[in-house]
DNA sequence: CCCATGCGCGTGCGCGGCGCACGCTAATCT
DNA sequence: AGATTAGCGTGCGCCGCGCACGCGCATGGG
C-alpha cells in the first residue's frame, strides 16, 4: 500500500527535524571553531560554501530568513574574520559575501566532522545499505516533494 | 569509498533542514485548521499523538525546547479546543497534557495532507524505492546518527 | 547630459518567543 | 509531623526576527 510510505516518510522526518534543534550536537560540532559560529551563522556559512561568493538577498531564502537577518549573522562572522565583503564589481551598489581561506578552513572542518558523525551512527549499516541510501536521499532534497 | 556517503549525507540533510523552516508548506497544510496550529504548535500536537497524554516536563526535550515553552505552546491549543490538561492520578502535582477528540482529527487530518503531498513528489519512484527509501529513513531516525 | 526613477544594502524599531528563576502545591523520607 | 524534594505555571530580561526607512548607485528617458 503506497500510502503507508508517504505515512511513514512523514513521521521519520517529522521526528527528524525535531531533533535537528537538539543544541548539544552544534555543540561538539562546533567546539574550538570560535563563539562566532553556531547553529544560527552556519547556514551562511555552508551556504557560501555551496555556491561561492553571492549577495545577501540571493542568500536569504536559502537560509530561510530575511535579508536584515544575513547581514547580522554575516556581520559576526566578518567580525571572526570567517567573512569578508567584497564589492560587487558589476554593480558598486552591492555588496557580495564571500568566505575568508579561514572560513573555507571552518566548513571543511564541520563537514568533516559532521560526516563523521554519521558515519559512526552508520556502523551496522552495510555499505551497499548506506549508498543506496544516501543516493536516495540526494535524489529526495533534490527532486523530491521539497525541493 | 564509504568517506563520500558521510559528506553526502550531511550535505542533503544540511539543505533539507534549512528547507524545513520554510513557512509557505506549513502555510497550505495548516490551511482552515485554525490559528493555534503552526509550525510553533505543531511539535507538541505530533509528540502527544505519537506518545499519547504525557507531561509538559517529558515532552519538551522532544520539541527541543524547555518546559515553559510547552507550557505555552500547548496553553494556546488548549484555547483553541485541541488539547486538554488533566491531573495526573498518580500524582496530583502532575499536569498531563493530552489531545482532544479534535485535536487528534486535526493531527490526522495535518499527517494525511503531508502524506499526500510526499508521495505526489515521489511520482517519479518505483514503488519499490520508496518501500527502500522509507525503511532506511526510518531506521536512520531510529538507529542512526542522531537516535 | 542630466534628472528622475528604481534597486540594493545596512540599520533602528517594535514584537514575540525563549530560557531562567521564583513561588506554590503535593509527594516522599526520616 | 517536619523537612526535603519534585513538578508545574508564570513574570522577567534577552535576543533574534521582519518591516520600514534612508542613503548610495544604476539606469532609462527627455
Amino acid at each position: 500500500m503506497k500510502n503507508d510510505v508517504g505515512h511513514e516518510i512523514a513521521d521519520a522526518l517529522g521526528v527528524l527535524l525535531k531533533r535537528s534543534t537538539r543544541v548539544e550536537l552544534y555543540r561538539t560540532l562546533t567546539a574550538g571553531l570560535g563563539d562566532a559560529v553556531d547553529e544560527l551563522t552556519y547556514p551562511v556559512l555552508s551556504g557560501l560554501a555551496r555556491t561561492g561568493p553571492r549577495s545577501a538577498a540571493d542568500l536569504a531564502p536559502d537560509a530561510g530568513l530575511d535579508r536584515s537577518g544575513v547581514t547580522r549573522r554575516a556581520s559576526r562572522l566578518e567580525e571572526a574574520g570567517l567573512v569578508r565583503r567584497e564589492p560587487d564589481p558589476a554593480d558598486r551598489r552591492a555588496t557580495l559575501l564571500a568566505l575568508t581561506s579561514e572560513g573555507e578552513r571552518t566548513v571543511e572542518i564541520l563537514r568533516q566532522r559532521l560526516s563523521t558523525h554519521i558515519e559512526a551512527g552508520l556502523a551496522s549499516w552495510s555499505a551497499d545499505e548506506a549508498r543506496t541510501f544516501a543516493d536516495h536521499l540526494r535524489r529526495f532534497v533534490d527532486d523530491g516533494p521539497f525541493a
